[in-house]
DNA sequence: ATGTCTTTGTGAACGCGTGCACAAAGATGG
DNA sequence: CCATCTTTGTGCACGCGTTCACAAAGACAT
């Protein structure tokens, strides 16, 4: 999981396991596609198999969403795409703000699948004065001293931390301090927040790692190059 | 989480359960931290809050590696770093590949948790001949087309994906036809792979959309605006 | 109207992950 | 050597998530 959930013992949201949210942009992302091909029904088998899941568990993540397919036809495609856009909170407009406009900010700045999921480039902030001004993806990079009035004059409720991992705490807390309650951290920090305020972490290095376990442990079935055994008694130092 | 595991029934890998598996990199982070400061010894305690866990969880993770604290002390850094380095297979070296070097995979290849975490990047790629040869954090753009002698000639073993999402299914393809069984997917999409391959995910618009979800669901408790019940008896058209 | 066929929605069982709580281990001091 | 104190390692129970398998629902043809 490239991701970890807030603290909190797993709150189940008015009822819709935790799992299940994770899954509904995945199942939007599919719906969308087929809404585009201009395909107006499809079946839990179909859907499921192009969102990569089991079909079982997509009937009842689908359940607890009280959506209502037709047995023996499947689900409507645009009523889906509505219900599940609802309930995930997209037909609204959320204010975004990215602090730190290094390579990875602006990489997130210019990410398409934001502007078109609902979420809106408030402003891009940065500690880095020579920065300022410069256009990235069409806005001008601001100065993290205007985090606050920015924050504040834009609703903004959501911050994206692309700063660097010594820099993400102050900022943390300096969002929430502003009024911010959501945080999508990008830096390879573990942050502490208030409770109400939920952040959600991804670390590129993590998943790398997660990966080259499985790696090492698919090269060692076949030839395993450790002369001694796996878990050796040896003691530390 | 902001991932989801290969479809496989959560193959336990060697006794170590896949949660716990994702948590060492979080241990090794905290970690080197200390051992950065010269810290000695740490207790489970102060690990877990160092990395965001219960310290029960953390003496069981561990557990699992065999792993040796001293009852009364706590855990040995260095032993530890060097444990869990081994177990993630962090003490050799993996080259990797970075397909498409737009604004995302720019910042990866800038990324620096990867060198230091025994991730070399061999080359970066990209389908714009206009790119190739330019030099993006240090190494030259090489043409797509390069991709089968690159991975054979330097025997990598994993692929990142940093395309858009229309060409993500092709490189794959190329990918494992070369050689790569591990594949870190950044394009919005689901790829499939053959049996064997692991195929790990990260899908920036689907943490924020998490994200919104839970944000909405904290408005809604503070003032509700929507005046009809939250799971209305609509009929779809 | 009736029967057949497809597909949903869900009851139930199972397995994994989590966290409590405690016994065992070892360090430390007298 | 013995007592005390700290901290690990884990047995156990609980809850969430997943999956199977099937009954109920509805479409569609005759």
């Amino acid at each position: 999981m490239a991701t970890g959930r807030s603290h909190r013992p797993a709150t189940r949201s008015r009822g819709i396991p935790e799992a299940t949210v994770a899954r509904l942009p995945l199942y939007l992302r599919a719906l969308t596609a087929l809404s585009e091909r201009s395909v107006p029904t499809v079946s839990s088998e179909e859907l499921a198999a192009a969102a990569g899941v089991n079909s079982a568990k997509l009937r009842k993540d689908f359940s607890y969403l009280g959506s209502y397919g037709t047995r023996g036809v499947g689900y409507d495609v645009e009523y889906l795409v509505y219900q599940i856009s609802r309930e995930l909170g997209l037909t609204q407009d959320w204010p975004v703000v990215i602090v730190g406009i290094g390579n990875l900010g602006a990489a997130l700045a210019n990410y398409g699948g934001f502007a078109s999921r609902g979420f809106r480039v408030a402003a891009l902030l940065d500690a880095d004065t020579a920065l300022a001004g410069r256009l990235v993806a069409g806005l001008p990079v601001r100065h993290i001293d205007e985090l606050e009035s920015i924050v504040a004059d834009n609703q903004v409720s959501i911050g994206v931390i692309a700063t660097p991992a010594g820099a993400a705490q102050e900022v943390t807390d300096r969002l929430v301090a502003a009024g911010v309650t959501s945080i999508l951290n990008f830096a390879p920090t573990v942050l502490s927040v208030p409770d109400g305020v939920d952040v959600r972490k991804v670390d590129l290095s993590i998943e790398l790692q997660i990966l080259a376990f499985h790696e090492q442990r698919k090269a060692g079935e076949d030839d395993r190059q450790e002369p001694d055994g796996d878990v050796p008694a040896v003691m530390p130092a």
